[in-house]
Formats: C-alpha cells, structure tokens, sequence
RNA sequence: UAAGUGGGUCGGGCGGUCGCUGGAUGUUUGAUACAUCCAGAGGAAAGUCCGAGCAGGACAGGGCACGGUGGUGGCUAACGGCCACCCGGAGCAAUCCGCGGGAAAGUGCCACAGAAAGGACACAGCCGAUGGCCUUACGGGGCACAGGCAAAGGUGAAAUGGUGCGGUAAGAGCGCACCGCGGCGGCGGCGACGACGCCGGCAGGGCAAACCCCACCGCCUGCAAAACCAAGCAAGCUGGUCAGCCGGCCCGGUCAUAAUCCAGCGGGUAGGUUGCUUGUCUGCGGGGAAAUCUUCAGGCAGAGCCGGUCGGCAACGGCCGGUCAAGAGAAAUGAUCGCCGCCCCGAUUCGUCGGGGUACAGAACUCGGCUUACAGACCCACUUUCUUU
RNA sequence: UGGGGAAUGGUGUAAUGGUAGCACAACUGACUCUGGAUCAGUUAGUUGGGGUUCGAAUCCCUAUUCCCCAG
C-alpha cells in the first residue's frame, strides 16, 4: 500500500527555509502561480505555500492552500526526493462583484483538484529541469 | 384570502477511500516512527465600536487637564447593552424611529435676501380723534408742529403667539371665542410626566451631533501583555545624579548617593516552554530519585447551553435536573467519490430522466454586548383587508 | 494581532457649516501649410447609506477601500 503521508516536518515552517529556497533563483510559472525549487539534501521533499492577501477572502485562501497541499502529498512519489519546493499564488482575484460579472468567475475560482493536480505536475517539471540543468552547469564550473 | 409587523430556531444529511492537529496508551529510536482510542470552527468565529477579566507599569493614590455618556425607573460583574414606561415624529393598525439634560451663567454663529437676525422701535410707514397753526361760504377743509400706533414692509429656514369677530382717528390681547404658551394649586405615578381647576394677556427667536455649563463614569498600555530557559554579542561610548519613575501638569508616593542605577547610542539574538484553554478535591493506576505531572471514575464550584418550576409586565434572578468542554503557531479542523435532501431550467410515456445551483463566511488570551454580511427552511404572536359561519 | 490616519473631476491638491476653487490631462474652436507653443471655451468631482441643522465636503453614527507604525 501507498504512503501518502504528509507530516509537519515535510513542511516549510521557518522564514529561514522560505528566504533558503528563494535565495536559490530557480522557479517555474505559468502565469497564476511561480514555483520555486532548491535542494534541502534530506531524503524527502518540503512544501510551503504562499497565499497574498488579494487572492481572495480568507476562506477561498484557505481552500487554495489545503488544494496545493493535498496535490503536494499525492504527487510526492512522482517527483524527486530531497528538495524544497515553494508555491506562490501571484494573481490577483477580481474585485467585487459588478452587476455584469459573478464575484465567482476568477481565474482561481474555477480552479479544481484536478487541474491543481496538474498544475503542480507541469511546474515541478519544468522547474526541476532547470535545476538540473543549474546544478550541472555549477559542478562544470567547479571541475575547471 | 392577500398584504404586513415583531420575535425565535436551524443554517444540509449518510457512507467509503486517502490525509492533518492535539491528548492518552502500547512497541520503538540518537532525533523519531507506527498502531489503537478519544476530541477537533460560527451565528456571526468578521468589523474592532464598547464593557469586563487577566498581565505589566517598583506604590496603582488624590486633584486639574483630557475623553466618554446624556428622558425616567429597573436588570447586569460592567457597559454606549437589554427591558418597561414617558415625551416627540411616521403609519389605518400591529409596530417602528429618536445622542431625548441646560439657550433666564457666559461667549460665538445665523451666508444671500431683508428695514431689522436680537440692539432699540432706529428705517420706511399709518393716523392726526385731542391740542396747535392756516383758511372758510361756518357745514367744513388743509398743514404734519406736538402727539398716538405697532397692524401692514416683494425677504427669509426662522420676524415680538395663530385664526375669526368686535373695536378705533389709526391701531393694538384693547375685549371675546377656540387653539398654543407660562405660572400656581391640590390629585395620580417611585419617577420622567399626565389629566383637571384657577390665574396671567404672552414672557420674548434658532443652533449646544458650536465652545461651554450641569450630572455621572474613566490611571496608562496591551497576550506580539508578561514570566522562564537555551544560544549568541558586548561588558564599550555619551548624559544624568537638585536626577530618574508613576507616559500631560500639580500634590503625594517610591528607589536611592553610586554601581550590580536610569536614559540614549552601538552590538547580538530573534529559537523553545509557560501564559493556553474550565478550576479544584478525593480514589485507583501509571511516569519520576524527589518536588510533582497525568489517563480514568466520582464529588464540588462557576458569569456556558437546554428543560422544568418559583418571583417579576419584561430584561433578569433563585432552585432542581440534564448536557458540553477545539487549541493551531508559514498557522490543523481537509480532499475526493457515491447516495439522498432543497431550489431552478428543459424533456416527460406523469413512473421519472438530464443539466445547473446550494449563502455569508475560518477560532488566534477568554467572556458579555453592539454593528455589519447572509442561499434558503421552519415555528410563534399580532395588525389590516377579503370570504364564510 | 494591536495602534494611528486618510478618502474631493482621469491625476495632484485648496476650501471659518453658506455659489465646490486651482494646476496638469482630455475634448472643441482660433492661430499655422501641418504639428508644437499660445489664446478662448467645454466636459468631468466631495467613498456609499442614514441623522443633526434652514443649509452639510465640513458635525455625528455606520459600512467600504487604502496608507502608515509596532514587533
């Protein structure tokens, strides 16, 4: 049977952790959300969010949340062990509701588990390439 | 039957799979991990508009300043909250709304318009009965000198009570009727106040959510308060001692004569535990060397909730019984699937089928209120109208 | 989380309770062969809802949005 735990230490918890993976300047985006990846050299992987306050109310930013991490915790097999990964929700969610459009009509809003899901799969792709590609290029560097 | 008013309750349910946080037990480890059991967001948790508890300011006192409240009586730990009543306004009514003390303590403002915005009757004006002067055909006529008057003045939100009749030279509460207003008297009410009777012909405008006066209340800061542990930096510089502190001022109080004090600069950490989630006592058990900690069971105390009963119009209070106790910390309370509720739309063979929707919103020290947001569902009481009896 | 403050045309700002003003911008016209500059004119405003007042940008209550500070 399957492991899909998701424990307090598999979190991103101390603000020395979050400024860690973002010092490390390798990320991903596909325009509402930015990934950043860095190596933590523990043999699992951390995640963090990071919701803005202009995302929505505190009810809808909670949901974004719980979303990434129950997407984080069934995709962790899939990705590679070992690094830090931190999302953040970049756009901003539409004002109040005018007569002619529903407050409900967000990009995020439309958002379900599935395309998290898929969100989550495409980024840390993308963004785990180019940490790959970061990581080889300082350890030729190191070799001259 | 239709429309409406007030109050209250709920705010989806069941099951499967995978997860999260806290606690207990068991196995285990260098940190830990795993298994079982129990518990895990709201009526507004929100806004932070008030009031308390709690903590600190070395003591936590008085006065002034400043701020708040403002009909009366009660409830409450307290309140700007709640209940009942009074007054004014809205409505046919149920009912709703009102920061609703003082303008005869003083100051200030009342733009434009208007004679005038509070100072007189000054301006403009009316009359000229009476007295005076002139004239006369002796019937009277004229002048506006004395004097009388406050009605009328294109205004304005507001103009020295209003309407009507009488009265007069012209007028006027000058007189009368009704309405308004003020004073006095006893009566009803705890009181705000009310109704009645008599008297007064009428005081003297509005604004206090303008300053102010009166009454009452309020020390200041806030759990990121505060205490402890660990790590780390520095042990330096400047000023003070008649100081400094009680956060504005005074009284009063306190530490205290020089560092191990105070203030500022510089430097360094920004980790953990407690506070922190009912309290306390007893019993059995467990951990620990001990202090002591703790599961479970029972009792007691509470300003929680529900029901009953008593007092009260009610808010609320007394008694009895039952029930419930979230505790995170980059921040748990979730994700997904199936079935069933409720609403809308489209088909319908009236059996159903398909699609869509299911609000506002997330505890952060804890309570009591207020305010604001909200798909819908249900209950109770009442008012007006229609129909029937 | 706690404390403090603000909201005025598209933008930046004034206004003892008494006609909402100024500058830039926009538009129109004049000047010019055309544009710029200049001149003349126009449009567009007190955050929403209540209340006090004869009358609120201003005073009071309430909601919304934004900004600053502490750590």
């Amino acid at each position: 049977m399957k492991r899909h735990a998701f424990k307090k230490r598999m979190r991103l918890a101390k603000n020395s952790d979050f400024r860690a993976v973002l010092a490390r300047k390798c990320s991903s985006s596909n325009g509402l959300a930015c990934l950043y990846v860095a190596e933590n050299y523990l043999n699992y992987s951390r995640f963090g969010v990071s919701v803005p306050k202009r995302c929505g109310s505190s009810v809808f930013r909670n949901r974004l949340k719980r979303l990434a991490r129950e997407a984080f915790r069934l995709e962790q097999q899939n990705l590679p062990c070992g690094r830090d990964y931190f999302l953040i929700f970049t756009l901003k969610s539409p004002k109040k509701a005018t007569s002619e459009s529903p407050p409900k009509c967000g990009p995020y809003h439309s958002l379900t588990f599935d395309r998290m899901r898929q969100w989550l799969l495409d980024l840390t792709a993308r963004a785990g390439k180019r940490l790959d590609r970061i990581q080889h290029d300082k350890t030729d560097g190191c070799d001259e």
